[in-house]
DNA sequence: ATATTGAACGATTTGTTGATTATTCAGGGC
DNA sequence: GCCCTGAATAATCAACAAATCGTTCAATAT
């Protein structure tokens, strides 16, 4: 059992080292299989197909920075809003980091989502919870006003969208980026009518 | 200059015919020029070439759209925040119909934008001029307290991007949709916190 | 028995060729 | 002079063949 999670992590390394360093659709299962000492044949015990290693490494990346989010949470002596506004930088410079330092990454990421939806609704649930966790300290500290932080995370997710999907930014700069993000946030954080407590027209639909 | 717009008008009638009917890489000059009962080197007087007829018809579409959203500004029964739902409503499904009902047309404007960035930023200008002229009704009847509605305008159009990529949102329902609308509207229009006035955190970068 | 191999198979990609098409422009008609 | 044509040109596309690659599985090794 674990000699056949070890196989599983040496085939994970030498496939990370591939996809990042020559791409995905230019590294080959008989490379991979050579590179761990086996046949490409035998790699078929341990995964059930290509994607599933690419799947594999990009659900680690993906784990990885829900957990730095995380950190986040730790941080008692800032308030609740720029607890919010750390979350949604951090996601951004992140992304946008991995974007300029290992574009096959991000690539990778781009071929799964294609063929598989489900696991990029998987990672965004992954961050939706952490947001969860970080509006509900709001509420328990008496800042934010908020019924439901679940919902409210989907709908912050939904109004920052522009900011993590790579394929709509390359063409702006990190800093343009970083100041629509502040714009945003303030929107959110704040809203735009005067004095402000929550209004709710009817549902014209 | 009166029968060059004439002939222009002809060519751009013929041309959405047949892309909005055939799509675009399916019809050629010959046939266009043929609809027109003129040689397919004359169309060249009259477009720089066929990207370019294509790009007139997208143009249009989008200024008739905008101009749709104008019809807004002239209801001052309805107050400020219930004609800035308006209008994102009205925009959502505005694209959403165009979708089911012509796809080609929305696969025309996709073609421009992958060859032509400028065209779509010009687009999104037309709809941020409006929406801005909703915000200013808005302060102007002391509903929102903003102070640039210019730069607001942009973030809404930040924050509200999701619903206006139909490449974004092919696999969700209109209903799914405007409900993730509904909620990101009212978290623009009332914000998080509680009792809220404007909180502004110093920039960080 | 279990683990592994590598040849075989089908799907996908790549490369090549021929045809189609956008665009240009020298020339003919007004 | 100015319009306009249509053949010439160059760029793009489509179709087909060859090669490569992911995946399977009968055979082999442990």
């Amino acid at each position: 059992m674990t000699l056949l999670d070890e196989t599983r992590e040496k085939i994970i390394d030498a496939a990370r080292e591939r996809f990042t360093h020559y791409g995905y659709g230019k590294t080959t299962m008989a490379e991979l299989a050579r590179d761990c000492d086996m046949s490409s044949g035998n790699l078929y015990r341990f995964f059930p197909g290509k994607l599933d290693i690419a799947e594999e490494i990009c659900r680690r990346a993906s784990i990885q920075s829900a957990d730095d989010l995380t950190y986040i949470l730790t941080c008692p002596e800032r308030d609740a809003a720029t607890r919010l506004r750390d979350f949604l930088f951090q996601d951004l410079r992140e992304t946008f980091a991995a974007l300029e330092k290992n574009p096959r990454i991000v690539e990778l990421a781009q071929i799964i989502t294609a063929e598989r939806p489900e696991f990029h609704n998987e990672g965004l649930k992954r961050e939706r919870d952490v947001l969860a966790r970080i509006l509900e300290m709001g509420v328990e500290e008496g800042a934010f006003s908020i019924t439901n932080p679940q919902e409210t995370a989907e709908m912050i997710q939904a109004a920052t969208m522009k900011f993590s999907y790579p394929q709509l930014f390359t063409r702006l700069t990190l800093d343009k980026l970083e100041r629509e993000l502040d714009g945003v946030y303030q929107l959110i954080v704040a809203g735009l009518v005067q004095g402000a407590r929550r209004l709710t027209p009817k549902l014209t639909h």
